[in-house]
DNA sequence: CGGATAGATGATATAAGGTAACATGACAAG
DNA sequence: CTTGTCATGTTACCTTATATCATCTATCCG
């Protein structure tokens, strides 16, 4: 991936806004061991570890990325341990895709069920996820009408996020 | 193809309807000479069988499925010849990206500016393009209150088409 | 306990999607 | 006719994603 496609952003800048990551990071994992075990869904080792790095990275990453720190943590090197990883991450809502990016990135709003949607700049690709559900009614009614049945909604949008908005002023 | 219309999207526009598919096909291709002719486009020949196989198909097409049929008319064999066609046609909104297939789609509105919003069967992969504009208002309060500019949205939804539906109730 | 079953992991191989870079060709402006 | 611009073609390569088969590991049940 070169850095023109897939430049990276500014690590604290999720959502946009500064936070305290550790404590996301913590918190987050916390979360989502209430859950699994909850709900009895196996976060195993892998898993477990695929989601620290999403959440420990704060950004958008691909496959082979987060393949490449599975496999520095002692976890096979092959596309499928990361894949198979990240789709149970999606699978169960603890990360989400981002189809513009061919990336994941961990969920912000775990536990909340939500249709995501995502704001994605184009100079340094940061990607924060919207914070309320934002489903497209007139998207709803058309689908209605026509007899088609959603299940899933994609909602991403891209542009300049405010850090880079600035550099270009100044 | 069509014009402005009252909010209720008309069926054949939809996608999941049957239409008359020669007509669709010819209309579309006049309408984008006529606009390349306006604006002072060049609708070369590799870019005009490109729109012309997104028509006739009337489906989501890989690029590489696209590339082969440019081949079989004639032009080149290689990967940039179907992507420069392709994003030439995108860029003038003859054609969408479907981003959740990445896949090629033609417009079934042409003319008229407009962000584009995809319904996609998960079962059949029956793309129809919704009839109206649909932009998410909620996700436009939060990128301002966040200081993102947005220039572009993708909205996909996926789900079940009306004929995978039926053959499912069967 | 011991075997059956289901789910998870590992590794191989390959398919599918996408770009960079450079040479050639068409064409219009000067 | 030269120069600049844009389109096309080709080589070479990179990134993303899946199919498949083998192995392993928990869990359930008799
Ligand atoms: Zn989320
Ligand atoms: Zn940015
Ligand atoms: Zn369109
Ligand atoms: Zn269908």
């Amino acid at each position: 991936m070169t850095s023109a496609r897939n430049p990276v952003p500014d690590p604290s800048a999720i959502g946009f806004a500064a936070h305290d990551h550790a404590d996301c990071v913590e918190t987050a994992i916390a979360a989502a061991e209430a859950r699994c075990a909850a709900e009895k869904l196996r976060l195993t080792p892998v898993r477990r570890r695929a989601l620290e790095i999403l959440l420990q990275e704060h950004r958008a990453m691909g496959a082979y990325a987060v393949l490449e720190k599975l496999n520095e943590s002692g976890f096979g090197s092959q596309p499928p341990v990361a894949y198979r990883a990240l789709d149970f991450l999606v699978a169960h809502g603890f990360a989400h895709k981002v189809e513009r990016l061919n990336a994941f990135v961990a969920c912000t709003r775990p536990g909340e069920s939500h249709a995501p949607a995502f704001m994605i700049c184009r100079i340094c690709a940061a990607v924060a996820e919207a914070g309320a559900t934002v489903a497209p009614d007139a998207l709803g009614e058309a689908a209605e009408a026509s007899g088609f049945t959603i299940e899933r909604t994609v909602v991403e949008a891209e542009g300049i996020c405010p850090a880079c908005s600035e550099k270009a002023d100044a």
